[in-house]
DNA sequence: GGCTATAAATAACA
DNA sequence: TGTTATTTATAGCC
């Protein structure tokens, strides 16, 4: 009676995975293009879905680069970029060094306040062309003072950076002279030509404020459909 | 026989719904939430499956900014805003550091000459006011090059801080530990006020490709967990 | 924040 | 790449 339909039990189906690291490369490639347009999709149903923006960059273990924005990948990231003072430190407290990357940490808020009104000096400056010609407040003896500040500011940093360079040295030396393991691979990035092309449009009045945590290990998630990607 | 068993049925089930934005408010901040884990949860697989590293910055609707990184945000973005490798730095320290401490004061040298630039047409400015209203040369659109490549300067030497920081972290946990570990520090939420307005359409995105070369350190994968989100 | 029943994603194959 | 059997993700509720 139900002869007539052994017709396809090809495969066995999904099998359950365990979440590690896939050593069979070509199976590795396969899941990383299959679960990458995954991700992209999912990404693309939440921005649908719920109006919200967001930006995804997947470096695959080879050379490629895709990335996914809505509505505009590069403001997405500015925003955060900006928003993220990520030029703050987390230092040990208990080393010089720490020290004084929470002196760096605490001047640089001074120094970027600086910098945001100098940017609006320029703003105005050139949105007044030929126009408010007479004296403003930004011509004030103190209109340097940005400008000043922002290159002490670059010396400390270059102070700061001697200092940790020397540190990470010593550090370098004191770990090569003991133990020695942890070998990476090691490929020198040379340079590349990120092309990028894009359409996009937007569509929210947004006003964020960003907090963070992330910083080294975690995962994410995955989303939409397929957008770019390809290589250079 | 079965009539102890009438229990639940409480729910009928997920449905199917049509990838459009959902208009209830609080049915959209539900989906946002879960989605979002969602997605994170599939970029923290995709990282462990295949070892790609992998970058999300979501922002609600509202003001909040989610984000996700692995094996850190900031490194991915930068890698995809420059173009280059950043994460080779792990290999070799001594080649690698070398390499982009270089490459930065050749960098260095350039746009100390830009702030240079910058100082003069400050005095140009000042010099002559309410006097030459007309538009100048450093009127021109490349006016804020000067501000900007300073900027960006500061942003690339923040970065390499930031790894040399890291680095000279890692050497340290290496010393007082033999054992691998993953918990580097840095990233820090400021905030600032980004008020930013966007106007548009409703759904493209974005896509860009990039390609660089060399790969990237693979990180010890020790598993993910979740990871953080919350508001500021 | 939990629970199900169902829609979707996807691992193993071809 | 495309197909299918299963595993996962989740929409609708509490």
């Amino acid at each position: 009676m139900n002869n007539m339909m052994m017709k396809k039990k090809t495969t066995q189906g999904r099998k359950k995975i365990e979440i590690k690291k896939i050593d069979n490369i070509s199976n590795r490639q396969v899941t990383f293009s299959k679960r990458r347009v995954g991700l992209f999709k999912k990404a693309s149903e939440l921005c649908i879905l719920t109006g919200a923006q967001v930006a995804i960059i997947v470096h695959s273990l080879g050379k490629r680069v895709f990335a996914f924005g809505h509505p505009n990948i590069d403001d997405i990231i500015s925003r955060y970029t900006t928003g993220s003072s990520s030029s703050s430190f987390v230092a040990d407290q208990n080393t010089q060094l720490g020290a004084e990357i929470q002196e760096h940490n605490k001047h640089y808020a001074k120094v970027l306040k600086e910098l945001e009104i100098e940017k609006k000096r320029k703003e105005i400056i050139e949105g007044s062309k030929g126009v408010n010609c007479g004296s403003f407040w930004w011509d004030e003896p103190i209109d340097n003072m940005g400008l000043e500040e922002l290159e002490q500011y670059k010396a400390s940093l270059e102070e700061l950076m001697k200092k940790v360079i020397m540190r990470a040295d010593d550090m370098m030396l004191l770990k090569n002279s003991s133990s020695n393991n942890l070998g990476f691979n090691n490929n020198i990035g040379a340079d590349i030509n990120p092309s990028v092309a894009n359409v996009g449009c937007d569509d929210m009045f947004f006003t964020s404020t960003a907090e963070y945590y992330g910083n080294n290990s975690m995962v994410p998630y995955n989303g939409f459909e397929d957008f770019g990607n390809q290589q250079v």
